[in-house]
DNA sequence: TTAGGGTTAG
């Protein structure tokens, strides 16, 4: 059967419907007075001499479009609708409208827009979405512009795309006047704005504007609970977020999936293991599946809470994998210190239809200078230019000039930065300054370090790395200068924080902590334990205190260490035999370093370290990550 | 017609 008899089949079942055009714009069925049916094309039907005085029928035509499933398609109508004149018609044009703006064809949307006789609330808020969602930030914002200016008050649908426009531009200026506006037109009751503008204070770290706004909620949907779990998370608050978590539980909503990846994430940033097994614990009872975005989130919390065997067996679960999850598993290895594993999961990956993206390259070279694997990293980063086209970024450099560093090739590594055409960042000459400061190579450290604080002056990490080379190096006055620098600056280094997991519950240390009611404990048992080490070989290595001080208030200095204190703790709370698991906000210290692979000997304990870094697992006297950290 | 989710260097 032909299209058109199709077609005049269809006819005879709507009987409101007088008049269509089949799939061609020129050939169109027109019906007489009698219902007779017959074809004209669109210059006889609008010719003087015509007699058909088809009923035009919108709804066919909102039934069609509902049917387009491509921009060809939805053009077609678009021209059928055009000949009949239905463009008068407000529900047409605006379906169409909604339709171009979904297939992301702006051009034809503005078109069609721009020749609409009438316009209303529905169509500007599919238009400024429209603009949001392709990143066309200033036509969003333009046409925003442009119906205020009409003197409507935008509605609940228009605001939301709006100011999400002013999230992903991170323009928390336009998003304040955006939230004025959204006061004057009495929508800051409504939960879709409300809950867009804590996202977008959020995501512009203004954190505590968006909790005011949240906590002011009347009514907090799924959504919006879910918003400022990921805003506490993303700025640092995991903790808060945690409680949050169970905060919307007890108000009785219930969370979803997506709730769970963010309640996930939030347990990887807090990196404490036993909130990870809790959570794990919830996913199963709630029945979550894992899909492939909850199970790579959860593969990611288990290896950032000290678990790379607990992620593999999440890795290994997942049905579906896509090349996020293969570079996550990877990742994980690499910060563990198990860079072989890393690697061969590569060809495992090929072999399964999934090619590695940029990431995946940054993940698999990280795992080489983690772990030393230097030919392995210099084979892979040929292979990722030349077999998979990827051209390095500054973050693949970055991971080259530690790998070499750490390997003491200073010179080839400073060689690959002068090479290179992809802009240097502070990340790139903070790796080589860390190189230089393994291996005291003070001259290429202080060029590392001029960069590095010409790009970022505010910041302390720079100011005390290059101190803690001049300390190495014994050129105190240097050391004094840039102490003068930072409190010129007003800087002031970050202090050091380590803290342990006992029986479900964390406790926090600083340097020369006295305040836990334990205290007096503690230090007898490091003490006890430092002259144990020393007759095994330990020896303190007072380098790593940086004040031009006598010997003896350096090894005062250096005993109290924060990871120290923890780990003392740890052993007179936890049983015998059992892990002990501490964090450090920053990177380990090289003598607490040495000091915890000795109590791993000494005391048959596995101590398992995350810092700034990345994980250090201490067993019978030696460390996962073989002294390259 | 609206919203919120996963991996990466230092």
């Amino acid at each position: 059967m032909s299209k058109f008899k199709q077609y005049k089949r269809s006819v005879f079942k709507h009987e409101s419907l007088r008049y269509f055009s089949t799939t061609s714009a020129a050939a169109v069925l027109v019906a007489d007075s009698h219902n007779h049916f017959s074809t004209c094309n669109a210059q006889t039907l609008h010719s003087p001499n015509c007699q058909m005085q088809p009923t035009i029928n919108p709804k066919f035509f909102l039934s069609k479009l509902v049917d387009c499933r491509n921009v060809c398609h939805i053009r077609q109508v678009h021209a059928q609708v055009t000949v009949t004149g239905l463009l008068e018609n407000l529900f047409v044009t605006n379906k169409l409208l909604y339709l171009y703006v979904q297939y992301k064809d702006m051009n034809d949307a503005c078109e069609m827009f721009d020749r609409m006789p009438e316009r209303d609330p529905y169509s500007w808020s599919v238009m400024v979405g429209g603009f949001a969602k392709i990143g066309d930030y200033m036509n969003c914002f333009g046409t925003f512009r442009e119906y205020v200016r009409t003197g409507e008050c935008p509605d609940n649908y228009t605001l939301p795309n709006v100011i999400r426009a002013c999230r992903d531009m991170m323009n928390v200026r336009m998003g304040t006047l955006i939230h004025n506006v959204v006061c004057k037109c009495g929508l800051d009751v409504d939960q879709f704005v409300v809950a867009a503008l804590v996202d977008m204070y959020a995501r512009c770290r203004v954190l505590d504007d968006a909790r005011r706004l949240f906590d002011r909620m009347v009514r907090k949907d799924l959504v919006s609970w879910t918003v400022m779990i990921g805003a506490c998370v993303e700025l640092g608050d995991a903790g808060e977020a945690l409680v949050l978590f169970d905060r919307m539980s007890e108000e009785g909503v219930a969370p979803d999936k997506v709730t769970m990846v963010t309640a996930v994430n939030a347990c990887a940033k807090l990196g404490v293991m036993y909130k990870a097994r809790q959570m794990h614990d919830y996913i199963l009872g709630k029945k979550f599946s894992l899909d492939v975005i909850l199970g790579t989130a959860m593969i990611d919390m288990y290896a950032k809470c000290g678990s790379v065997d607990s992620a593999r067996e999440i890795f290994d679960s997942m049905r579906e994998k896509n090349v996020i999850s293969w570079s996550a598993m990877i990742a994980a290895y690499g910060y563990h210190g198990e860079g072989r594993k890393a690697l061969d999961l590569l060809p495992v990956m090929l072999s399964s239809g999934i090619m590695p993206n940029r990431i995946t390259f940054v993940s698999l070279l990280y795992a080489c200078s983690h772990s030393g694997l230097i030919e392995d990293g210099l084979r892979l980063f040929s292979l990722m230019k030349e077999e998979y086209y990827i051209r390095p970024d500054v973050k693949h450099f970055t991971c080259m000039v530690d790998l070499l560093g750490r390997a003491g090739r200073l010179d080839q590594a400073m060689k690959l930065i002068e090479e290179m055409t992809a802009e240097k960042d502070e990340g790139l000459w903070s790796s080589l300054l860390g190189a230089c400061r393994i291996h005291g190579h003070t001259e290429l450290a202080e060029k590392a370090a001029h960069s590095l604080l010409e790009l970022q002056p505010q910041k302390p990490g720079s100011y005390v790395l290059l101190s803690n080379i001049y300390a190495k190096a014994g050129r105190w006055k240097d050391v004094a200068k840039i102490r003068e620098l930072m409190t010129h600056r007003r800087l002031k280094k970050v202090p050091g924080w380590t803290w342990i997991e006992v029986e479900n519950q964390t406790y926090q240390f600083s340097i020369g902590d006295r305040t836990h009611p334990k205290s007096k404990e503690i230090y007898e048992k490091l003490m006890n334990l430092i002259k144990e080490l020393e007759l095994k070989g330990y020896v303190p290595n007072t380098d790593f205190v940086l004040h031009d001080v006598d010997e003896e208030l350096k090894l005062d200095s250096l005993y109290s260490h924060s990871e120290k204190l923890a780990i003392a703790f740890g052993l007179i709370s936890t049983a015998e035999g059992s892990p002990i698991r501490i964090t450090k906000n920053l990177r380990v210290c090289g003598d607490c370093h040495t000091f915890s692979k000795f109590v791993s000997a000494v005391t048959q304990r596995v101590i398992i370290v995350r810092d700034a870094n990345r994980y250090h697992h201490f067993k019978d006297g030696a460390c996962s990550c073989g002294d390259y950290w």
